[in-house]
RNA sequence: CGGGGUGUGGCGCAGCGGCAGCGCGCUUGGUUUGGGACCAAGAGGUCGUGAGUUCAAUCCUCACCACCCCGACCA
């Protein structure tokens, strides 16, 4: 081999002793592709959004779809790094699948028309239809089916780091919400529950530690499963203000979930003797707030009638006055899709009296209560009757529920269900999930296996998914100021951001060069900004918006002491520090 | 899918029937140099697309497209 110049990277064989990268990580910045933007493009509001294209980290190319560039790869490079050490360390191993698909395997679990829209459909030359791959159970489970045949094939776990494609109603704050993201997901097989019990524990350790590895910690919360997943289901929550998901807390028992699920404590009421029904005119008084104070009573003594409407089937909901429904939670019980308040027209239409609907003598309407109708007594309840309400309406004594259930939305403030101690709220952006989803999908896609006794069962499944792309996002959403981003170090692209300043004087940017050269043979990942042009401030201000956790100033002033500023981002100032220590100090700042 | 908004140079914006402008960025030369320097000379635009009105359209009308925000939605 007979190489024209010199290696371009002479270190190439040096060992980094600081860097998950094995390749030599120089860069210049009069090299480096991308460059910053002093103001940030309209279309971004929110923070990481507008930190990502004004430190030049990706590019956009169409709602919800971006390139990453060298900056924002690298740091998503260290992320998905951590994610797999720590999934390899879990036993779990490492695949690649497609992300074209034909629609038919998508169809044999009924997917293709549940996902609906959100899937991303197109057809080949043949004219067969193809999808773009949402996520991959389908697929995992039949590339399983295919290679296990026996329960000493078990257990297994398989995950995969790529781009995935949903066509979401609404793309969102950059990298939060793409359509096009990627994810890692894991996949576990086991041959009965126990063995998912384990494989989900695992997962869930593995998460913990790959979140603290990336320096962000979040939250493991109660989440809800969803139509398909089994019961237990958890999210990792990075708590942050742009977060779309509201998390329910107790400080004092720990007890954590996604307000979508979460439960509380009701106080019980004390018990009454059930008085006997009377009609009152309450002309005008439509909603529970009106009733309440028009007839003095407590809105707990009230019952508010709530209408749904989905799969053409009207469904009447009664709920204490003081509560509210959570419309997940009656989904979910209702197995129904497509749920929506009813209209007017619709409650009208079943014989009923919007704003004075009553659940006493009501039929030919499903009636699902919830379990606070049995905690009070002698409520306050629509008469059916246009100006009138009941009062002293008992259950089961008046009405009955087709189901009783616990529908009600939690809120800040109510008491946690374990200990009682009143809930804490806090936004959060989901990063993490991790289901139970049992054998949907094994059964479904025919992906059994022989247990012991020579019996043919179906796999038991869970998976477990981590939004890459997501996570970069939802760290610089955690951690930033109004100069720009704060890069926890773990996963910032280079550790160290070195400043030269005055290069063209010839011991300054010979002691920068140095420098550099000595801190990435030591296997430091340094960003140089060996720029002669830009000024100081421009300088400094590039570092800020880039957020590296650490900044090294060479220049005239401290090389006169031969020294060297060092600053980390989130500290106001420097401290100068020898020439000579300098590796000593940043290593002690980004390990 | 409903509501709202925006499309003019790489980014931020102004212009509003009659020669396409400003700031930043970019190029060249010079002066500067510790928190987004200064002077001078330049390069760069199918004014989102299509149709219509008009002597004349970036500007008015209509349709479409794209992007953003709120909501619905988000296994």
């Amino acid at each position: 081999m007979f190489l024209p110049y010199p290696h371009p990277f002479p270190h190439a064989t040096i060992r980094p002793t600081h860097s998950m990268f094995k390749e030599p990580h120089l860069m210049r910045m009069t090299q480096m592709f991308g460059k910053t933007l002093r103001q940030a493009p309209a279309e971004a509001e929110t923070p990481s959004h507008r930190y990502m294209l004004r430190a030049g980290l990706m590019h956009q190319i169409a709602a919800g779809v971006y390139a990453y560039m060298p900056l924002a790869w690298r740091s998503l490079r260290k992320i998905s790094d951590i994610v797999r050490y720590e999934m390899d360390a879990a036993g779990a191993q490492e695949v690649l699948m497609p992300a074209l698909q034909p629609r038919e395997l998508w169809e044999q679990t009924g997917r293709a028309d549940a996902y609906g829209p959100v899937l991303f459909q197109l057809k080949d030359r043949r004219d067969r239809d193809m999808v773009l791959a949402p996520t991959h159970e389908e697929c995992i489970t039949n590339m399983v089916r295919a290679n296990v045949s026996s329960y000493r094939d078990l257990p297994l776990n398989l995950y995969q780091v790529q781009s995935k494609f949903r066509d979401e109603p609404r793309p969102r704050a950059g990298l939060l919400r793409g359509r096009e993201f990627i994810m890692k997901d894991a996949y576990s097989f086991d041959a009965d529950p126990e063995g998912l019990d384990i494989s989900y524990q695992k997962m869930v350790q593995a998460y913990r530690n790959i979140f603290t590895r990336c320096g962000l910690p979040t939250m493991a919360v109660e989440a809800d499963s969803g139509a398909i997943g089994g019961k237990d289901s958890h999210e990792f929550i990075l708590p942050a203000e742009a977060g779309e998901d509201t998390i329910l807390h107790c400080k004092e028992c720990g007890y954590a979930a996604n307000v979508e699920r979460a439960s509380f404590y009701l106080p019980v009421l004390p018990n009454e003797r059930e008085l006997p029904i009377e009609q009152v005119a309450t002309p005008g008084k439509k909603t529970i707030t009106d009733v309440a104070a028009f007839l003095s009573v407590p809105e707990s003594k009230t019952l508010k009638a709530v209408f749904y409407a989905a799969e053409g089937k009207l469904f009447f909901v009664v709920i204490r006055g003081d509560l509210d429904v959570n419309e997940i939670k009656l989904s979910n019980t209702l197995k129904a899709s497509g749920l929506h308040m009813a209209t007017d027209e619709e409650v009208k239409e079943a014989g009923l009296v919007p704003g004075y609907a009553s659940p006493i003598g009501i039929k030919g309407v499903t009636v699902i209560a919830d379990q606070s109708v049995t905690n009070g007594s002698n409520f306050v309840v629509g008469a059916n009757r246009e100006g009138y309400h009941l009062r002293n309406a008992n259950f089961p004594r008046d009405f009955q529920a087709d189901v009783v259930t616990d529908i009600a939305i939690a809120k800040e403030g109510y008491a946690c269900p374990k200990c009682r101690t009143p809930l804490s709220a806090t936004r959060g952006i989901e990063v993490g999930h991790v289901f139970k989803l049992g054998t949907f999908y094994s059964e479904r896609l025919g992906a059994m296996f022989l247990d012991e006794s020579g019996q043919q069962k179906p796999i038991i499944m869970g998976c477990y998914g981590i939004g890459v792309s997501r996570l970069l996002a939802a760290a610089i959403e955690q951690n930033h100021d109004d100069k720009g981003i704060i890069f926890p170090a773990p996963i910032a692209p280079y550790q160290v951001h070195l400043v030269g300043l005055n290069l063209e004087r010839d011991d300054v940017r010979a002691a920068a060069d140095s420098l550099y050269d000595s801190l990435t043979k030591q296997g430091f990942e340094v960003l140089y900004d060996d720029r002669r042009e830009e000024t100081a401030g421009v300088k400094f201000n590039d570092a800020d918006l880039l957020g590296l956790p650490v900044r090294l100033v060479v220049s005239p002033r401290n090389l006169q002491q031969n020294a060297v500023e060092v600053k980390g981002r989130t500290e106001e100032r420097g401290r100068l520090v020898g020439m000579g220590e300098t590796a000593d100090v940043v290593k002690g700042m980004v390990s």
